[in-house]
DNA sequence: AAACTTTACTTGTCTAGACAAGCCTAGTCA
DNA sequence: TGACTAGGCTTGTCTAGACAAGTAAAGTTT
């Protein structure tokens, strides 16, 4: 019984069964220790990058679990990114340096008012236009075949935060110009029509365009927040959008949770 | 029978049983079909935000499948944010607008190599310091007590591409500065000696200071992306490090999938 | 009226077994 | 030598049942 593909496991630990000790009260449900374990040891460097880590069966044996205990803490390892499986060949260890988290996103109106201000839109254009070749080839649709297009400007207390640049591919949001944008955000229109999105995203730094710095109220030299985000539902590209934040006002904050 | 509190919940639905006819061989897994469905539904808009869903029970009959389905369903959806759950008292729709996504950090050093790129780091300073009152409350260290302090810059192909601006909390690190950080960036080493890590991180734009300008060789009007990161292991703070990128050469990006 | 107990319902988790599907090796056959 | 096949490993998924623990309403006692 020798495996088919060479193993580079370590030599097998010590199998661990629960210590429910007088000291140990720490009630940790068993997907999570073994969980917790793998992540340890990966963080200890314990399998290289790429290496093979243990089989399911190999940490039924060493935790005393049933599989789907084993399988849930792996599963969930891949998920966070720590691991990569193969069905048929094994689980591997990731590039320790690759540290994945979650990110949420919340529409601009919501964190607004979470801060307890007040959220005001300015509409500065709403129409259709036809779209221009490189447009066309983001949006999926045929040069010269029209575009919504809005500008709207996002403000705090009366304060600029966001100037918001899109463009709306019409076929899957043909209502989308009738909106009272001062009274519900583009996102989340579009997030009510367009369910199961996928997005792609580059956030830099730069300066903004004349237009946008007068929009902002600021000068044509202050560093601003830029997210051109291009959003897609069901592989059908719905929107485009350039969203563009002064530097001062405006900072994307986050948290990593192992 | 009568529910304990009182059920917003809309008509339930035929049973939906797996139809294996002819013009049907999309093979999706029960779990993903669940998901999906409760999906669809959600952005549909059938549960408003905090609106009671059906609970496990009426999933497992609906779709005729087991429990375990039904829960790896719900708490994927969980995960991904689009609903909340209590024991004890049932699933909610979690509010419309706001959506999560996977944002993968890499090693700067990994992701320039993996551009055919060739990585450099020049350490400007690496020495021990002591603490200013602000710096010791974010490291959790006391006021005056000793803290290590690096700046590098990193290059891509003998362009800087970023500066960084260290400091570590010796208490978990005590070799940090005997590393060669001309081999080895910070970040890698940090994540070997310090397993199980969160962080908070901000993004802004903003101009570069004086010194960073100098290092980055870019005017100090040049807008830069800012990513000032506290990363904590154990409840400990580790680092505190200010992540400086001439705007023009780097922007972050990502994707969300759903 | 207030304090307690019961009951029904919820989610959270684990188990032992099962089958499918992917992959690789080793052996067989042409 | 080359093509095929069988066996043994891996992960992916589902099931039916079980117990724990949290919540809230209804009933009971004080």
């Amino acid at each position: 019984m020798v495996s088919p593909i060479p193993r580079h496991r370590s030599a097998p630990d010590e199998p661990i069964r629960e210590t429910r000790g007088a000291l140990a009260p720490a009630r940790v449900a068993p997907y999570a220790r073994v969980k917790q374990y793998l992540k340890q040891q990966l963080a200890g460097g314990r399998w290289p990058p790429d290496a093979l880590m243990p089989s399911e069966a190999d940490l039924v044996a060493q935790f005393g679990v049933s599989r789907m205990t084993v399988n849930r803490a792996l599963r969930e390892l891949q998920n966070e990114g720590l691991i990569e499986r193969v069905q048929g060949v094994g689980t591997f260890a990731a590039p320790l340096h690759r540290v994945s988290s979650t990110l949420t996103i919340r529409d601009l109106h919501e964190e607004i008012v979470a801060r307890g201000h007040r959220h005001e839109a300015q509409v500065h254009l709403a129409r259709e236009e036809s779209a221009a070749p490189a447009l066309a080839l983001q949006l999926g649709v045929a040069a010269g075949s029209p575009v919504f297009h809005t500008l709207i400007v996002h403000l705090e207390d009366g304060v600029p935060l966001q100037c918001e640049d899109r463009f709306v591919n019409p076929a899957r949001a043909p209502d989308y110009l009738t909106n009272d944008f001062t009274h519900i955000t583009p996102t989340l229109y579009l997030l009510q029509v367009a369910p199961l999105w996928e997005a792609q995203y580059s956030i830099e730094a730069s300066v903004p365009t004349e237009q946008e710095a007068k929009l902002l109220a600021v000068s044509t030299m202050e560093p601003c927040l830029v997210i051109v985000r291009r959003t897609m539902s069901r592989g059908v590209p719905i929107t485009l959008a350039r969203l563009v934040h002064p530097g001062k006002r405006y900072a994307l904050q986050g948290e990593f949770k192992p």
